[in-house]
DNA sequence: GCGTTATGCAAGTAAGTACTTGCACTTAAC
DNA sequence: GTTAAGTGCAAGTACTTACTTGCATAACGC
């Protein structure tokens, strides 16, 4: 086992630059960027105010870089890679990616919505995995429409597919308890009724 | 055509505080809560901050209000008495109604979602005529699932189908040059997919 | 006319908040 | 050992903001 260096201070070097960042993406969740003090976020770091602001010189860029930081990027290539031409096992492997990556960003895109400024730093890079895989649904509907194996309009299908989705994130925040079930049997659940319709026969 | 009575200072009785409550609300869409100040909304309302004070004796109080006034009943006989029958037709009416009070609220449903206290007066209020739909909804399921109309868990299809109207509303606000489209078209495009899936054949 | 009520106006208070500064201390690098 | 970097601590600044207060005024009910 290599010994830790202690940079200064006790800490491991980054280590107070990670933590205001946690601690600031707890509070954005909790309480919003406007009910966020540096204050609170310097105690919950365990770190001084002062610190923060020599680490990242203002509160605005501190949220900034906190934004940035947990949304930073997008791998897909393991979701390309895993389709395999299975219409309803590609649409549940999307779907479940696509919630996965919602549900971990579901503060911020929450957030993006509530601010004045929706289309800032915050709303880009909250929406930035959903719309990238958006991208993907898009192209995945139109080749299976052009397949013949769906119909309609390959635009407000991947909007249906994704909405579906986001519903359901969005549901379980503000009612958790009704929304406690297996997020594989919703996946499986919104893919059947999205293909086959909820019409009997 | 009868005189107008004015009270005071120019302003018919009850104007003041109507003045207060639309500002309030116009700016608690435009930037939250914590975002709002008392002095922007007596400006904005054309009335002195002191006057908003002597009306709703805190910035909390005056919130609160507004939230409860501009959601203040939900009056479903019409919707029910409208229903005839036809799955289809039905489905659309419940749709196109839901969507419209959703509208009418989705600023109000956004803070609810981003506040610290998400089960408050807002959050309490702004969900409370979507969640008189879904009981409508719900029930409905039930009785056409019962019928042989429809197959699957009344809960899971009422969810879904309230998911996706919420998805619809939500993302006209986010992107709203790509839900452009006609609501009229909207609803009959949701319904379609809900009853019969996306699925050719 | 007279009292009541609603309002405007201007000034002020108390608290919070982003951000700064100067100093001492610890640790790592050389 | 010396230097430099990162941090804690305490105090302070400048600004905002919810909320108050005292006074003048205009309209209404009687």
């Amino acid at each position: 086992m290599a010994v830790q260096q202690l940079h200064t201070a006790g800490r491991l070097p980054g280590e107070t630059r990670l933590r205001l960042l946690s601690a600031t993406r707890a509070l954005l969740a909790a309480k919003g960027r406007r009910g966020t003090t540096t204050r609170e976020i310097a105690d919950q770091a365990g770190v001084n105010e002062a610190t923060l602001f020599r680490h990242f010189g203002s509160k605005d860029a501190l949220v900034d870089a906190c934004v940035e930081y947990y949304c930073r990027t997008v791998e897909l290539e393991e979701l390309l890679a895993s389709l395999d031409g299975n219409l309803e096992r590609d649409l549940r492997r999307i779907a479940s990616a696509l919630m996965q990556r919602m549900e971990s960003v579901r503060d911020l895109i929450v957030m993006s919505l509530a601010e004045e400024d929706g289309n800032g730093i915050v709303g880009e890079a909250a929406w930035r995995a959903p719309t990238a895989i958006k991208k993907i649904v898009a192209d995945y509907m139109a080749k299976r429409i052009a397949a013949g194996e769906l119909s309609g309009n390959p635009l407000f299908l991947a909007r249906f597919f994704m909405g579906m989705v986001f519903s359901y994130v969005m549901g379980r925040k503000r009612f958790p308890e009704e929304y406690a079930a297996e997020p594989d049997q919703v996946v499986e659940f919104q893919v059947d009724v999205f293909l086959n319709g909820a019409r009997k026969g």
